[in-house]
DNA sequence: CAGGAATTTCGGAAGTCTTACGGAATTAAG
DNA sequence: CTTAATTCCGTAAGACTTCCGAAATTCCTG
């Protein structure tokens, strides 16, 4: 955990809401030279700061209107290994958590429809050996879903 | 919704891992004109199929190394409202579900220690008048996190 | 606190990449 | 089958990023 000046802080600001921005741009908003916010953005990627940029898809846009929340419990504790392979390999899962409290694990999935979902549940999470116990809670709206974090 | 040939998936499929190969890279993996993978960018851009670019900042890197999702239930109606206002004003929530099931709200929370996720629900939930119950998950181990959906 | 090493900053030159444009080609509509 | 509309492409201009050495700053050590 490297430490950050109020420079990369505001670098990582900017960039996290937007990482398309000129270095001009970053630069003019800053009041740094223009190859220092090169210097640092290079520095933030090499130093593992920065993990990636990524391009953001509106998911009702291309048609994934299910948003769900699926809480998991098994009691054998070899079933792990098969349903965390299951679920890295399934483009409907967005995350996977090991939690604490009732359940094993918390996956966050999206869907096209509740026949995709039903789908999913049977043919992924159902079909892993010793699942005994599944809770999902569909999300009805968003309120906020941001990736940017305090820096 | 538009509709999307299999240029336009593609590219959505590059572009979510990585927004910043160049468009000559981007042509040669489609195998599409450098032009062409310009327009179509700014298409998707344009008609609200890609929301945004953003560079993703590890979390752990930064020191926020406490991910947790937190259940919220109150029965007076006008609590939602509040509630909603303090939640999307607080940096440390970086999700804000509408849920079905037993509780109101989900959240997705990320701090940097127990002591501040204290803070966070004593100062930021139940400082909100009406909230009767919260339900917190504490995140052990992340196995999957990822913004790319299927396309 | 001084001296020196290491790092960081900066402006500018060079090179790369994006953008805009018009014509060709393809697709859609009548 | 003809016409209109859209998409695709190559090119040239312009914008942007990258690299460099020198100056400035910071950091370390005695």
């Amino acid at each position: 955990m490297a430490k950050l000046d109020d420079t990369d802080r505001q670098l990582l600001m900017l960039l996290q809401e937007d990482d398309r921005q000129a270095l001009a741009v970053l630069s003019e908003k800053i009041g740094v030279a223009v190859s220092t916010i090169n210097d640092r953005i290079k520095r933030l990627v090499r130093t593992g700061m920065i993990s990636g940029f990524h391009a953001r898809i509106a998911p009702e846009a291309i048609g994934l209107d299910l948003l769900a929340f699926i809480m998991v419990s098994w009691s054998n504790p070899k079933v792990e290994a098969i349903f965390l392979e299951r679920v890295k390999a399934s483009p409907d899962v967005l995350e996977c958590h090991h939690i604490t409290g009732a359940w094993n694990y918390l996956l966050k999935v999206r869907v096209g429809t509740t026949r995709d979902l039903e789908r999913f549940l049977t043919e992924t999470i159902k079909a892993v050996d010793g699942v005994e116990r599944t809770e999902t809670l569909i999300t009805l709206s968003t309120t906020k879903e941001t990736w940017s974090v305090r820096v």
